[in-house]
DNA sequence: TACAATAGGATAAAGATTATCCTAATATCC
DNA sequence: GGATATTAGGATAATCTTTATCCTATTGTA
């Protein structure tokens, strides 16, 4: 029931970002140094928060790495669904099919209300509000 | 971010136990045939469950689980804490020494705010309203 | 052309998860 | 007392997830 350290890496790596001007560009090795980030993990997370569109990278020297799009425009749910996949407090909540109780299951609305207010607040949360200072 | 099987496995018993009386006994190898968890494996859930304080188990002929209390002072919180350990959204939420941030750190409010919210619902429901029909 | 940077594949160690099986202990019933 | 039913708990193992590291290829800049 945790968020994988990938996750918090991928956090860590766009709040430095998000405090950067929306032209400037970071090297992976240096984001890594400053939020103390492993650097050759590193690299696969920005590349799977580059698949989904998060962040923009370029190659080449002067190249690196910024935000797709405004800080206030991406949400920490945005960062940690794009590493872990899609918020799941129990498998039944996903795919009901899963559970063979689905039609009298008394506790199956209670993870689906309570995953609804987790997966809120998150996507409530934008990394204007989170960037390193 | 989802709970374990194991923790399913763990609500799915207690649902089944909750709708007996407080004197009448269930054998594991009953409460796995109707309630669908492989039998061998519940047997260490339940050795678990019962470890933590939430069963009773007697051995022998006519032996078997009961609840230690009643179904409405057992939470869901309880069962899936037994289980599957203190629910923890992020490392740092356990133990913000963790964290070199820890002090400037925005995000970690965030995820104390979001645990807490989830542990209150989880707390808040109990097994008298969650018990098999 | 040299250099700086990301892209992405292969590999691997460690740990968690999901079980199964066997023997021991213990309580009940005849 | 003996047979039987039941939990207790240790050993084992397959599979998957997580957390990395390293190497080569590609690409952009000066």
């Amino acid at each position: 029931m945790q968020i994988t350290r990938q996750a918090d890496y991928a956090i860590r790596a766009v709040r430095y970002l998000a405090k950067q001007g929306p032209n400037e560009r970071a090297a992976t090795s240096t984001v890594a140094q400053e939020m103390k980030i492993p650097p050759s993990f590193l690299a696969k997370i920005i590349s799977q928060l580059s698949i989904a569109g998060l962040l923009h990278t370029s190659r080449g020297a002067r190249g690196g790495v910024t935000l797709a799009r405004d800080a206030k425009d991406i949400s920490l749910l945005d960062v940690v669904e794009a590493i872990d996949g899609p918020i799941l407090l129990n498998e039944c909540v996903g795919d009901p099919a899963d559970c063979s109780f689905s039609d009298d299951c008394l506790v199956h609305p209670i993870w689906v209300e309570a995953q609804e207010t987790l997966v809120k607040r998150l996507r409530e949360t934008r990394f204007d509000k989170l960037a390193v200072k």
